[in-house]
DNA sequence: CAGTGAGCGAGCTTCCGCTTGACTT
């Protein structure tokens, strides 16, 4: 039996380290915080210093009893969670679940796994952190206390079930403020001029230093080009330096994912958990850009054996953003020396990313050579005298990092950026001859909204979230309903552009399409009243430094400066009173917009948030008669729907025609449009050319026999002993349905040959059902469901895939 | 799971950060 207990936080790493600790050494992980507040009610006693009341977490209870076993046989125990505010709580956790303070107990750090760290922690163990852990708890007690106190604020005023704290509050914030400056945008147009010269046997791209703010003035100033006689007044040629990026935080890990292979933030991080896994990288959930000497080593004698010494140049970075706690590496592969690794393609590139990113940040400079040349028009006249063209070029004179790696951008204006490439070899005075000049009507771009990976860079700049949390939390405010990830299609513009070239002057209009996104945050009606009683009510909470200024507090806290639960009495004496102040004097937040008046009945038309979400609505509670109310539909907001959109609504539901003696009625419901025929549903989608305004019969009957012939290819067989059990075609493949318990088919089944008695033990020997059944159920799948896509509300399909 | 939206009242919802599986119809 090993004399030694060593508890680190994830498997993988109690893995590893036990390698590099041999036998006398048993090392197990706690898989994160073990304890936690209790999950019913505040969990915190106000009245009494705040005292947390802590509860083994449900899922840890089994995973506890086995520790405990461990300790008992151990003669030491070491505590080798990480180096942060949260490693030294899990380990004053774990010392009190698992009583440790009988018993010889030591705690110890590393910040990278080698063996080397590991020895060199091993004679140099401490005691815990208290201080450190205070700081713990109190964020801790702080973050239960801001969103056990809000959400309740916001299920009375605007809706139940809602939710907010101190990070996804902001978060929400972020993207509706972004919206609200798109929406005020003012958009500038202006004429951009570019000309085509021709010198030294090359031609190239030049631009105008000015932009003309009418189309007389582009006119006039082409035309002027005409007879002009061009020439260089001027010829700036500098050299300058790139440097490599840092190594991948999670942050960073994230941005380029998305930008360079189109990853979610949440796929960028089970990709990176299964590379994790199989020990191809080291951890993913880091804000630190710390590279072990070992792989700076090793990543030297990679790029010196392959691209020769004078590419190589170590280097250390260190962390510039807010609140950063290092207490792992940067992510980076567990071996320089693998170029390639990863189970599928996913992993593959990922890890492909994740090697020439670092790589290059221990690499040389790329020495680039800038070239400007400014042209002239000798004889324009007096008007356009002091402009010039001017065209740039860039050459590298030392590829350095380049050769590998170059850091993506979130610039989305290409048409912005000037032709950048080689240039003729020129001097000042010499003639160039002009090939063409065309003046370019250009519009000004409003603010980009926010990718899940450009929101996680704002969040890591203001200090707000962790690694380890910002992917949940975009999940998490999609999940409330806040905000949507959607494309957009574009929608066509004309532009004017004037042309001169060798056939002399023209006028020309064009077509382009803009305004298309893909992939961005928009929020929605919920996410815009939610935020703006929010910020009305609690400013402070929802201002962007919130965060930045009670994580100085924990500091202090960490530092022996301040009490924690006098930290914690001071924000929560005016956090109260604001709370209870808000509850008693707000108005509901509706959002209510009037749109008009119903013509037939002059009663007010008015858009708003309701029990169920955006809808419509015609009079008020207080009339005698009851209101009418419609619900918008999925793609319509009360912040834009117009009167005559709102008249619509009220025009569902809406009889279709009639169809084997019953009627057929068109209507939007809580999962969309639909068809109601005998009792059954039949959705309807806008994608395949149905409005429930609009549908007619035939097309009606069409989608109730598609969906008729789907339910019955669904079916493969039904058993005479008992209809309950029945091998169905789903999404992924035969499934056995056995009741309420959809069961997996081996892989090798033969569909066609099984009997009911291999269904039976199939059915018998697979798990229950999740939940322990009853209305819990579906809510804990939903729960434990991982922020797939972008998982919104669960929209089933009902059976219309072809 | 689908046309709800008053009002009553019970019981429920909710935070952030640390970590992985289990499992999807």
């Amino acid at each position: 039996m090993p004399k030694n207990l060593v508890i680190v936080e994830s498997p993988a790493k109690a893995k590893t380290i036990e390698g590099f600790l041999g036998k006398d050494y048993l090392v197990k992980s706690s898989y994160g915080h073990v304890r936690d507040l209790k999950k019913k009610g505040l969990g915190v006693d106000v009245d009494n210093s705040f005292k947390p009341e802590y509860e083994v977490s449900p899922d840890k209870k089994k995973l506890v009893k086995e520790l405990r076993d461990h300790v008992k046989k151990a003669e030491t125990v070491w505590l080798a969670t990480d180096e942060d505010r949260e490693g030294e709580a899990i380990s004053w956790h774990l010392e009190e679940t698992l009583n440790l303070k009988n018993k010889d107990t030591k705690r110890i750090v590393f910040h990278e796994i080698t063996k080397d760290a590991i020895d060199r922690a091993i004679k140099n163990p401490r005691k815990v952190d208290y201080r450190l852990v205070d700081a713990q708890q109190a964020r801790r007690v702080l973050d239960r206390l801001v969103g056990f106190e809000l959400s309740p604020i916001l299920w009375k005023k605007v809706k139940p079930s809602l939710s907010a704290g101190r990070v996804q509050s902001v978060t929400v914030r972020l993207i509706v403020e972004r919206e609200r400056d798109i929406q005020n945008f003012k958009q500038d147009v202006r004429y951009r001029v570019t000309g085509v010269f021709s010198a030294d046997g090359k031609t190239f791209k030049a631009e105008l230093s000015k932009r003309f703010s009418t189309l007389e003035e582009a006119r006039e100033f082409t035309e002027s080009c005409a007879d002009a006689q061009f020439a260089v007044s001027d010829l700036e040629v500098k050299p300058f330096k790139k440097k490599p990026a840092a190594p991948f935080t999670t942050s960073t890990l994230q941005q380029e994912a998305s930008r360079k292979l189109g990853f979610s933030v949440a796929r960028t991080m089970s990709v990176a958990q299964k590379l994790y896994e199989e020990g191809k990288i080291t951890y993913m959930r880091t804000d630190s850009l710390n590279l072990s000497d070992t792989a700076v080593k090793a990543a030297k004698a990679v790029i010196e054996s392959q691209y020769g010494a004078k590419y190589s140049q170590s280097r250390k970075y260190t962390s510039k953003s807010k609140g950063a706690q290092e207490a792992h590496e940067a992510v980076r592969p567990v071996d320089m020396a693998v170029s390639n690794a990863g189970s599928d393609t996913s992993e593959e590139r990922l890890y492909d990313l994740i090697w020439k990113r670092t790589l290059a940040s221990q690499m040389a400079e790329a020495e680039l050579e800038r070239t400007r040349i400014k042209i002239v028009l000798k004889n324009a006249g007096g008007k356009f005298e002091d402009l010039h063209f001017l065209a740039k070029g860039e050459v590298i004179k030392f590829d350095g990092f380049l050769k590998v790696y170059l850091e993506g951008t979130d610039d989305e204006d290409t048409d912005e950026k000037a032709e950048e490439g080689l240039l003729p070899a020129v001097k000042a005075g010499d003639e160039v001859e002009r090939i063409s000049v065309r003046a370019t009507q250009r519009f000004s771009n409003h603010p980009p909204r926010y990718s899940e990976a450009s929101l996680v860079k704002r969040l890591e700049e203001l200090g707000i979230g962790r690694p380890s949390t910002y992917a949940p939390t975009i999940s998490t405010v999609q999940k409330r309903g806040y905000v949507v990830k959607e494309d957009r299609d574009g929608t066509p513009r004309d532009y004017k552009e004037i042309v001169l070239d060798k056939k002399g002057i023209r006028e020309e209009t064009k077509t382009e399409n803009t305004g298309v996104e893909r992939s961005k945050l928009f929020p929605t009606d919920i996410g815009i009243v939610v935020n703006d009683f929010l910020v009305e009510h609690f400013e402070r909470i929802l201002s962007y430094d919130f965060t930045a200024s009670v994580e100085k507090q924990f500091d202090e806290i960490a530092e022996g400066m301040t009490e924690w639960t006098r930290m914690l009495k001071t924000f929560y004496k005016s956090f109260h009173e604001n709370v209870e102040q808000t509850l008693e004097h707000s108005d509901r937040a509706t959002g209510e917009r009037v749109l008009g008046e119903d013509p037939k009945t002059g009663k007010p038309v008015i858009a708003r948030i309701g029990r169920y979400g955006p809808m419509v609505q015609i009079g008020s509670a207080e009339d005698e008669e009851k209101p009418r109310f419609a619900g918008l539909r999925k793609d319509q907001s009360i912040t834009s729907i117009t009167f005559e959109e709102a008249m619509d609504l009220f025009k569902l539901p809406r009889k279709v025609g009639t169809y084997e003696d019953g009627d057929i009625t068109a209507a939007v419901g809580r999962f969309g449009p639909y068809l109601r025929h005998k009792g059954a549903f039949f959705s309807i989608k806008e994608a395949d050319g149905d409005d429930p305004l609009t549908i007619e019969e035939d097309r009606a009957v069409e989608v109730i026999e598609a969906k008729r012939k789907a339910d019955r290819e669904k079916l493969i067989r039904q058993f005479d002993e008992d209809p309950d059990m029945q091998l169905l075609n789903g999404r992924w493949g035969p499934y056995l349905k056995a009741g309420k318990k959809n069961v997996r088919l081996p892989k090798d089944a033969d569909v066609e040959k099984l009997t009911y008695e291999d269904c039976v033990k199939l059915a018998e020997a697979a798990p229950a059902p999740r939940g322990r059944g009853g209305k819990a159920a579906p809510k804990t799948a939903a729960k434990k469901t991982p922020a797939k896509k972008t998982a919104k509300k669960p929209t089933k399909k009902t059976g219309s895939k072809k």
